[in-house]
DNA sequence: ATTGAAAGAGTCTCAGT
DNA sequence: ACTGAGACTCTTTCAAT
Protein backbone atom coordinates (compact mmCIF):
# COMPACT_ATOMS: atom_id res chain seq x y z
CA UNK A 1 0.00 0.00 0.00
CA UNK A 2 1.19 3.70 -1.06
CA UNK A 3 0.10 6.29 0.74
CA UNK A 4 -1.99 8.98 -1.66
CA UNK A 5 -0.90 12.05 -0.26
CA UNK A 6 2.17 13.59 0.30
CA UNK A 7 2.61 12.05 4.05
CA UNK A 8 5.91 11.10 5.27
CA UNK A 9 7.72 9.34 7.87
CA UNK A 10 7.78 12.18 9.75
CA UNK A 11 4.23 12.99 9.70
CA UNK A 12 3.10 9.48 10.64
CA UNK A 13 5.33 9.89 13.83
CA UNK A 14 3.68 12.78 14.66
CA UNK A 15 -0.12 11.08 13.96
CA UNK A 16 1.47 8.14 16.14
CA UNK A 17 2.57 10.42 19.35
CA UNK A 18 -0.71 12.52 19.18
CA UNK A 19 -2.75 9.37 18.90
CA UNK A 20 -2.07 8.61 22.53
CA UNK A 21 -1.65 11.98 23.85
CA UNK A 22 -2.67 15.23 21.76
CA UNK A 23 -1.70 17.13 24.43
CA UNK A 24 1.80 17.18 23.75
CA UNK A 25 3.54 20.47 23.62
CA UNK A 26 5.23 20.92 20.03
CA UNK A 27 8.89 21.53 21.72
CA UNK A 28 8.24 18.25 23.34
CA UNK A 29 7.51 16.33 20.49
CA UNK A 30 10.34 18.08 18.49
CA UNK A 31 12.58 17.04 20.91
CA UNK A 32 11.39 13.32 20.95
CA UNK A 33 11.36 13.25 16.92
CA UNK A 34 14.95 15.46 16.59
CA UNK A 35 13.62 18.11 14.39
CA UNK A 36 12.89 21.97 15.68
CA UNK A 37 9.27 23.03 17.34
CA UNK A 38 8.67 24.88 14.46
CA UNK A 39 8.67 22.01 12.19
CA UNK A 40 6.33 20.28 13.63
CA UNK A 41 4.04 23.49 14.31
CA UNK A 42 4.27 23.91 10.44
CA UNK A 43 3.66 19.93 9.94
CA UNK A 44 0.74 19.72 12.13
CA UNK A 45 -0.98 22.45 9.84
CA UNK A 46 -0.32 21.00 6.78
CA UNK A 47 -1.59 17.95 8.31
CA UNK A 48 -4.82 19.50 9.08
CA UNK A 49 -5.23 21.46 6.24
CA UNK A 50 -5.33 18.44 4.03
CA UNK A 51 -7.77 16.49 6.18
CA UNK A 52 -5.88 14.08 7.59
CA UNK A 53 -6.25 15.39 11.14
CA UNK A 54 -9.57 16.39 11.94
CA UNK A 55 -9.05 17.22 15.53
CA UNK A 56 -8.63 16.03 18.83
CA UNK A 57 -11.10 14.87 20.95
CA UNK A 58 -11.27 14.54 25.03
CA UNK A 59 -11.23 10.87 26.78
CA UNK A 60 -13.92 11.24 29.17
CA UNK A 61 -14.73 7.99 31.74
CA UNK A 62 -18.45 8.17 30.90
CA UNK A 63 -19.38 6.21 34.32
CA UNK A 64 -17.76 9.26 35.76
CA UNK A 65 -20.74 11.47 34.11
CA UNK A 66 -23.62 9.54 34.65
CA UNK A 67 -23.66 7.30 31.71
CA UNK A 68 -23.26 3.85 32.60
CA UNK A 69 -24.84 2.26 29.45
CA UNK A 70 -22.61 1.28 26.53
CA UNK A 71 -24.85 -1.06 23.38
CA UNK A 72 -24.22 -1.85 19.63
CA UNK A 73 -27.47 -1.69 18.03
CA UNK A 74 -27.56 -3.77 14.47
CA UNK A 75 -30.23 -2.83 12.16
CA UNK A 76 -32.14 -4.56 9.74
CA UNK A 77 -33.65 -2.15 6.78
CA UNK A 78 -36.84 -2.98 4.67
CA UNK A 79 -34.82 -1.86 1.77
CA UNK A 80 -30.95 -0.99 1.30
CA UNK A 81 -32.43 2.30 -1.02
CA UNK A 82 -34.06 3.54 2.93
CA UNK A 83 -30.24 3.64 4.57
CA UNK A 84 -29.92 7.72 4.05
CA UNK A 85 -33.76 8.91 5.39
CA UNK A 86 -32.87 6.13 8.33
CA UNK A 87 -29.35 7.82 9.11
CA UNK A 88 -30.82 11.30 9.33
CA UNK A 89 -33.68 10.25 11.71
CA UNK A 90 -30.75 8.46 14.35
CA UNK A 91 -28.82 11.59 14.13
CA UNK A 92 -31.53 13.12 15.79
CA UNK A 93 -30.87 11.09 18.61
CA UNK A 94 -28.20 12.54 20.53
CA UNK A 95 -27.51 9.63 22.72
CA UNK A 96 -26.53 7.17 19.42
CA UNK A 97 -22.89 8.58 18.65
CA UNK A 98 -21.95 6.82 15.75
CA UNK A 99 -23.74 4.77 12.73
CA UNK A 100 -21.94 3.28 10.04
CA UNK A 101 -23.56 1.45 7.11
CA UNK A 102 -22.55 -2.41 6.80
CA UNK A 103 -22.42 -5.29 5.02
CA UNK A 104 -22.46 -8.63 6.82
CA UNK A 105 -24.82 -9.44 9.76
CA UNK A 106 -26.76 -6.10 9.07
CA UNK A 107 -27.81 -3.04 7.39
CA UNK A 108 -26.76 -0.60 9.82
CA UNK A 109 -24.65 -0.30 12.83
CA UNK A 110 -24.43 1.59 15.32
CA UNK A 111 -23.23 2.96 19.15
CA UNK A 112 -25.14 4.41 21.52
CA UNK A 113 -24.51 5.76 24.64
CA UNK A 114 -27.36 5.89 27.72
CA UNK A 115 -27.59 6.95 31.69
CA UNK A 116 -29.07 3.97 32.12
CA UNK A 117 -30.79 0.43 30.96
CA UNK A 118 -34.36 2.13 31.43
CA UNK A 119 -33.08 4.81 28.89
CA UNK A 120 -31.69 2.60 25.94
CA UNK A 121 -35.17 0.62 26.87
CA UNK A 122 -37.12 3.73 25.90
CA UNK A 123 -35.05 4.49 22.71
CA UNK A 124 -35.16 1.05 21.44
CA UNK A 125 -38.94 0.78 22.12
CA UNK A 126 -40.19 4.55 21.77
CA UNK A 127 -38.15 6.26 19.17
CA UNK A 128 -36.04 3.07 17.20
CA UNK A 129 -39.78 1.62 16.07
CA UNK A 130 -41.21 4.60 14.80
CA UNK A 131 -38.64 5.21 12.16
CA UNK A 132 -39.43 4.18 8.89
CA UNK A 133 -37.43 1.88 6.66
CA UNK A 134 -36.24 -0.16 9.83
CA UNK A 135 -37.02 -3.71 9.88
CA UNK A 136 -35.68 -4.49 13.08
CA UNK A 137 -33.01 -4.25 15.38
CA UNK A 138 -30.69 -6.37 17.49
CA UNK A 139 -29.33 -5.12 20.64
CA UNK A 140 -25.55 -5.98 22.19
CA UNK A 141 -25.06 -4.94 25.44
CA UNK A 142 -21.33 -4.25 26.35
CA UNK A 143 -20.78 -5.07 30.25
CA UNK A 144 -17.42 -4.19 30.13
CA UNK A 145 -14.72 -2.51 27.57
CA UNK A 146 -11.67 -4.62 27.47
CA UNK A 147 -9.46 -2.15 25.84
CA UNK A 148 -10.29 0.85 23.47
CA UNK A 149 -7.04 2.34 21.54
CA UNK A 150 -5.96 4.17 18.43
CA UNK A 151 -4.31 2.73 15.72
CA UNK A 152 -0.63 2.11 15.64
CA UNK A 153 0.81 3.82 12.93
CA UNK A 154 3.91 3.54 13.36
CA UNK A 155 4.68 0.51 11.02
CA UNK A 156 3.02 2.03 8.00
CA UNK A 157 6.74 3.72 7.88
CA UNK B 1 -29.63 9.82 37.99
CA UNK B 2 -27.40 11.37 40.35
CA UNK B 3 -24.01 12.08 39.47
CA UNK B 4 -21.97 9.72 41.56
CA UNK B 5 -18.55 12.19 42.22
CA UNK B 6 -18.13 15.96 43.00
CA UNK B 7 -18.95 17.38 39.62
CA UNK B 8 -21.22 20.24 39.23
CA UNK B 9 -22.68 22.15 36.03
CA UNK B 10 -19.51 23.89 35.01
CA UNK B 11 -17.29 20.80 35.27
CA UNK B 12 -19.60 19.56 32.46
CA UNK B 13 -19.87 22.23 30.18
CA UNK B 14 -16.01 22.29 30.35
CA UNK B 15 -16.68 18.34 29.25
CA UNK B 16 -18.87 19.39 26.70
CA UNK B 17 -16.91 21.75 25.28
CA UNK B 18 -13.90 19.96 24.82
CA UNK B 19 -15.39 17.10 23.72
CA UNK B 20 -15.78 18.44 20.11
CA UNK B 21 -12.49 20.27 20.25
CA UNK B 22 -9.80 19.32 23.04
CA UNK B 23 -7.48 22.37 21.96
CA UNK B 24 -9.27 25.36 23.01
CA UNK B 25 -7.60 27.54 25.00
CA UNK B 26 -8.21 27.97 29.22
CA UNK B 27 -8.77 31.68 28.41
CA UNK B 28 -11.45 31.29 25.35
CA UNK B 29 -13.03 28.54 27.76
CA UNK B 30 -13.52 30.43 30.52
CA UNK B 31 -14.44 33.83 28.10
CA UNK B 32 -17.25 31.62 26.44
CA UNK B 33 -18.52 30.16 30.58
CA UNK B 34 -17.79 33.34 32.68
CA UNK B 35 -15.07 32.22 34.61
CA UNK B 36 -11.58 32.75 34.65
CA UNK B 37 -8.67 31.06 32.71
CA UNK B 38 -7.40 29.90 36.08
CA UNK B 39 -10.70 28.34 37.06
CA UNK B 40 -11.05 26.59 34.11
CA UNK B 41 -7.79 25.26 34.79
CA UNK B 42 -8.09 24.23 38.10
CA UNK B 43 -11.39 22.45 36.96
CA UNK B 44 -9.61 20.68 34.58
CA UNK B 45 -6.72 19.57 36.93
CA UNK B 46 -9.07 18.26 38.91
CA UNK B 47 -11.45 16.30 36.72
CA UNK B 48 -8.05 14.88 35.45
CA UNK B 49 -6.71 13.69 39.03
CA UNK B 50 -10.68 12.13 39.72
CA UNK B 51 -9.60 10.36 36.46
CA UNK B 52 -13.24 11.85 34.83
CA UNK B 53 -11.18 13.02 32.24
CA UNK B 54 -8.40 10.70 30.90
CA UNK B 55 -6.92 12.72 28.19
CA UNK B 56 -6.76 13.80 24.60
CA UNK B 57 -6.50 12.18 21.60
CA UNK B 58 -6.30 13.14 17.74
CA UNK B 59 -8.85 12.11 15.32
CA UNK B 60 -7.19 11.27 12.07
CA UNK B 61 -8.72 10.90 8.61
CA UNK B 62 -7.89 7.17 8.50
CA UNK B 63 -8.23 6.68 4.76
CA UNK B 64 -5.82 9.28 4.16
CA UNK B 65 -2.95 7.13 5.51
CA UNK B 66 -3.54 4.12 3.96
CA UNK B 67 -5.83 2.30 6.56
CA UNK B 68 -8.77 1.59 4.04
CA UNK B 69 -10.81 -0.91 5.91
CA UNK B 70 -13.09 -0.10 9.20
CA UNK B 71 -15.08 -3.79 10.26
CA UNK B 72 -16.73 -5.16 13.48
CA UNK B 73 -16.03 -8.76 14.80
CA UNK B 74 -18.76 -10.62 16.61
CA UNK B 75 -17.30 -13.23 18.48
CA UNK B 76 -18.78 -16.19 19.89
CA UNK B 77 -17.17 -18.09 22.77
CA UNK B 78 -16.72 -21.67 23.28
CA UNK B 79 -16.95 -20.92 26.94
CA UNK B 80 -17.88 -17.46 29.05
CA UNK B 81 -14.76 -17.62 31.16
CA UNK B 82 -12.43 -17.96 28.24
CA UNK B 83 -13.04 -14.47 27.87
CA UNK B 84 -9.75 -13.23 30.33
CA UNK B 85 -7.48 -15.26 27.76
CA UNK B 86 -9.19 -14.32 24.46
CA UNK B 87 -8.71 -10.47 25.07
CA UNK B 88 -5.35 -10.89 26.07
CA UNK B 89 -4.60 -12.77 22.65
CA UNK B 90 -6.62 -10.15 20.66
CA UNK B 91 -5.00 -7.31 22.77
CA UNK B 92 -1.72 -8.66 20.14
CA UNK B 93 -3.11 -7.27 17.36
CA UNK B 94 -2.62 -4.21 17.11
CA UNK B 95 -5.01 -3.37 13.85
CA UNK B 96 -7.62 -4.61 16.76
CA UNK B 97 -8.73 -1.02 18.28
CA UNK B 98 -11.66 -1.91 20.49
CA UNK B 99 -13.25 -4.94 22.51
CA UNK B 100 -15.96 -5.20 24.75
CA UNK B 101 -17.13 -8.07 26.77
CA UNK B 102 -21.04 -7.85 25.37
CA UNK B 103 -24.28 -9.65 25.98
CA UNK B 104 -26.67 -10.09 23.53
CA UNK B 105 -25.84 -11.47 19.96
CA UNK B 106 -22.09 -11.98 20.88
CA UNK B 107 -19.79 -12.84 23.65
CA UNK B 108 -17.36 -10.34 22.35
CA UNK B 109 -17.49 -7.42 19.91
CA UNK B 110 -14.42 -6.04 18.40
CA UNK B 111 -13.44 -3.42 15.73
CA UNK B 112 -10.74 -3.68 13.47
CA UNK B 113 -8.90 -1.39 11.04
CA UNK B 114 -6.87 -2.54 8.28
CA UNK B 115 -5.02 -1.16 5.38
CA UNK B 116 -7.10 -3.28 2.77
CA UNK B 117 -9.52 -6.28 2.76
CA UNK B 118 -6.18 -8.61 2.43
CA UNK B 119 -5.00 -7.83 5.52
CA UNK B 120 -8.66 -8.22 7.28
CA UNK B 121 -8.52 -11.38 5.63
CA UNK B 122 -5.68 -12.79 7.34
CA UNK B 123 -6.48 -11.72 10.48
CA UNK B 124 -9.43 -13.51 10.31
CA UNK B 125 -8.18 -16.82 8.97
CA UNK B 126 -4.89 -16.86 10.09
CA UNK B 127 -5.06 -15.16 14.13
CA UNK B 128 -8.29 -15.17 15.07
CA UNK B 129 -8.62 -19.06 14.05
CA UNK B 130 -5.95 -20.30 16.62
CA UNK B 131 -7.04 -18.24 19.44
CA UNK B 132 -8.10 -20.44 21.84
CA UNK B 133 -11.61 -19.96 22.99
CA UNK B 134 -13.28 -18.66 20.44
CA UNK B 135 -15.99 -20.79 18.51
CA UNK B 136 -16.55 -18.55 15.59
CA UNK B 137 -16.78 -15.13 14.51
CA UNK B 138 -19.06 -13.16 12.14
CA UNK B 139 -17.70 -10.39 10.31
CA UNK B 140 -19.45 -6.91 9.71
CA UNK B 141 -17.74 -4.51 7.20
CA UNK B 142 -18.34 -0.94 7.43
CA UNK B 143 -18.98 0.20 3.86
CA UNK B 144 -19.33 4.17 5.42
CA UNK B 145 -18.96 6.22 8.60
CA UNK B 146 -23.09 7.91 8.65
CA UNK B 147 -20.82 9.59 11.74
CA UNK B 148 -19.33 9.98 14.74
CA UNK B 149 -19.65 12.05 17.87
CA UNK B 150 -18.75 12.62 21.56
CA UNK B 151 -22.35 12.43 23.68
CA UNK B 152 -23.98 15.38 23.85
CA UNK B 153 -23.43 15.81 28.00
CA UNK B 154 -25.01 19.48 28.25
CA UNK B 155 -28.46 18.47 28.97
CA UNK B 156 -27.23 16.09 32.00
CA UNK B 157 -27.15 19.41 34.04
C1' DA C 1 11.71 22.10 3.98
C1' DT C 2 14.06 23.24 8.34
C1' DT C 3 16.01 26.22 11.77
C1' DG C 4 16.56 29.57 15.54
C1' DA C 5 15.12 33.65 17.46
C1' DA C 6 11.71 37.18 18.54
C1' DA C 7 7.00 38.47 19.50
C1' DG C 8 2.77 37.23 21.02
C1' DA C 9 -0.40 34.14 23.46
C1' DG C 10 -1.40 30.80 26.79
C1' DT C 11 -0.51 28.19 31.14
C1' DC C 12 0.21 27.80 35.88
C1' DT C 13 0.80 29.51 40.51
C1' DC C 14 -0.35 32.16 44.28
C1' DA C 15 -1.73 35.91 47.32
C1' DG C 16 -6.00 38.22 48.16
C1' DT C 17 -10.91 38.00 48.56
C1' DA D 1 -13.92 28.49 45.40
C1' DC D 2 -12.82 32.29 42.23
C1' DT D 3 -9.94 36.13 40.54
C1' DG D 4 -6.18 38.76 38.61
C1' DA D 5 -1.48 39.44 38.12
C1' DG D 6 3.22 37.76 37.50
C1' DA D 7 6.46 34.26 36.00
C1' DC D 8 7.06 30.97 32.93
C1' DT D 9 6.31 28.11 28.84
C1' DC D 10 4.52 27.37 24.36
C1' DT D 11 2.97 28.81 19.83
C1' DT D 12 3.55 31.28 15.76
C1' DT D 13 5.94 33.93 12.45
C1' DC D 14 9.79 34.95 9.69
C1' DA D 15 14.43 35.85 7.81
C1' DA D 16 18.19 32.91 6.72
C1' DT D 17 19.75 28.63 4.90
Amino acid sequence: MSQPLNIDKLDLQIISEMSTDASISYAELGKKLFVSGGTIHVRIKKLHEMGVIKGTRLQVNLRAIGYDVLAFIGIYLEKSSLYENVAKQLLKIPQIVRLNYTTGSYSMFAEIICKDSGELRKILQDDLQHIKGIERTETIISLEESFSRPINVSEVV
